[in-house]
DNA sequence: AGAATTGCCTGACTCAAGTCAGAGAACTGC
DNA sequence: GCAGTTCTCTGACTTGAGTCAGGCAATTCT
């Protein structure tokens, strides 16, 4: 890793969290505990099953329990229980609450005011803008890319969200049945290798990788979530397949698509794919991509 | 202040807090609360007075007491007096806490690398330039801006460091005496206005305005320390003392230069100064600029 | 020389933020 | 209907990160 780059990074942490972290304690944590308040916020407008706000705060259960208790002495959240499950709890805002929540959400603008307003006009947007792009990257950076067994139920939500799109996508309409899907064992290893995306925990794309055929390893069920988009996760998972593809030994890789996939045609011709003639009977797909690969290790 | 730019720093506080706080907690306080780790830190390669440590950390002196001796029980540091005062009290580190600092350096250097990582390198050098520019203007949103008396010590630093730089800048050499210097007493009000600008509470600059006139104001002794340059402070003493010198009734702005400082030079024109004759005969000069300024309320 | 100040340390607190091990209610599968 | 599982709560802890008041020693002021 380039050394000037980490000496780059480890400066802005410094910066960062000193500034930041100084004012969200002036701001945020004035009369409220940190841990409270992300909790509220956390909360939301119309409420949430307390298993859920602790997996994304990543918090004990008893802590959680016991922080709730305090929000509710306080009158500021309601504890019930979930109408169809008895033992799952779930929580909404009363009136208080959300006027909590609304006092958290201007102290945040206060914060932000306070890193703009000493600003001039122009250093503003510069910031604003690099602000974004420092934003965009760190979520890319964040997202896990990992194997999963293509029969998870992160695996199918994906699968899912992918047929859906589709359907939406192509204009005759998309029925997964008259298409060439291969099934869950096809893309199970040996046969193959399914990915999965997260992002904090959360799934936000897959991909396939069909070996059936000794020489060329096929890529299937490409899909990431609106909300992943434009981080760069398309190409991560072209490189993981092609590497995984030498890996098995394969020296070729193919894809087919749709031509309402414009995004993804471009990526596949950005990462070195070429057009080819078709060499499956696909009935959805109008292009057929390829590129060689160099066999692994 | 623009809603969408208090949206996306907010948006920026919360991805950068979450990403890099988790990442600091992993990484930084492993094996050692991050109290001490920071402390270890900042007493640097070759000592540091305590006092000086607290300031910079901006914490309690007990405190700091506690964190010097659980690092000193760990035979990391060693704390002895002053040897001119021995009421200050001198922390240096020990082989062993040199190595605990590498440590702690490495695990830098792997937070910094799994920030990158998972991005290709196209993407690392957007990231890395954002976060710079992201560095540079936090740091320039952290620099406060305050009257004070040209009297005070911070300001005799910065008028210290000014006459030295005029003195290796300019071909002639530097001779306050010979200069037409304001005594202190002109630049404090009702006679005058001195600024003085401080990050983190060490002064990286100042500059004065003189009122003698009851018609144009002049700004004088304007200096910026190198660590803080690019930063936009020499426009921000400019837009304050025009301010400051429009609440005055003055309508207009003077002041004068040295041909070697160009920097001044370009900053005063983009500013909306524009050069006139010389309208005093300071020997150092070679530049006079002056800028009408609107009378303030 | 005596008084005031400075710098540091100590003891006695507080508070947030968790962790861990049960316990008990509610649900699911058989 | 029973066993096992899931979800939450409770009590009993720990740790880190401070705060605050007072006190001692060294230094400076007068």
């Amino acid at each position: 890793m380039d050394a000037a780059h980490i000496d780059r990074v480890r400066h802005f942490n410094r910066t960062v969290t000193e500034r930041v972290g100084v004012l969200q304690n002036t701001y945020l944590g004035r009369d409220r505990p940190l841990g409270q308040a992300r909790l509220l916020w956390e909360i939301g407008e119309q409420g949430q099953d307390v298993r859920r706000l602790r997996e994304r705060l990543g918090l004990d259960s008893g802590y959680v329990s016991r922080l709730l208790a305090a929000l509710a002495a306080d009158g500021l959240v309601i504890v019930e229980a979930h109408p169809r499950d008895r033992r799952v709890r779930t929580v909404r805002l009363t009136a208080a609450g959300r006027a909590e929540r609304e006092v958290l959400d201007e102290r945040s603008d206060d914060l932000a005011c306070a890193l703009l307003e000493p600003l001039a006009p122009e250093q503003r947007e510069r910031l604003v803008a690099a602000m974004a792009e420092v934003d965009r990257l760190l979520t890319a950076s964040a997202v896990v890319v990992e194997p999963a067994d293509p029969g998870h139920p992160d695996a199918r939500h994906c699968l899912e969200r992918y047929f859906a799109e589709l359907g939406d996508a192509f204009d005759t309409g998309f029925e997964p049945e008259r298409s060439l899907l291969p099934d869950a064992g096809e893309l199970r290893p040996p046969h193959g290798e399914f990915l999965i995306a997260r992002l904090h925990g959360e799934p936000v794309g897959c991909v396939g990788l069909k070996l059936a055929d000794p020489r060329a390893a096929e890529v299937k069920r490409m899909w990431v979530a609106p909300r992943a988009r434009r981080l760069g996760l398309g190409r991560r998972f072209l490189v993981a397949m092609e590497e995984r593809a030498g890996a098995a030994g394969r020296s070729l890789l193919r894809l087919d698509t749709n031509k309402a996939l414009d995004a993804a045609r471009s990526l596949y011709l950005a990462h070195g794919f070429r057009e080819v003639a078709p060499f499956n009977d696909e009935p959805y797909a109008h292009h057929w991509f390829e590129k060689s690969i160099a066999p692994g290790a």
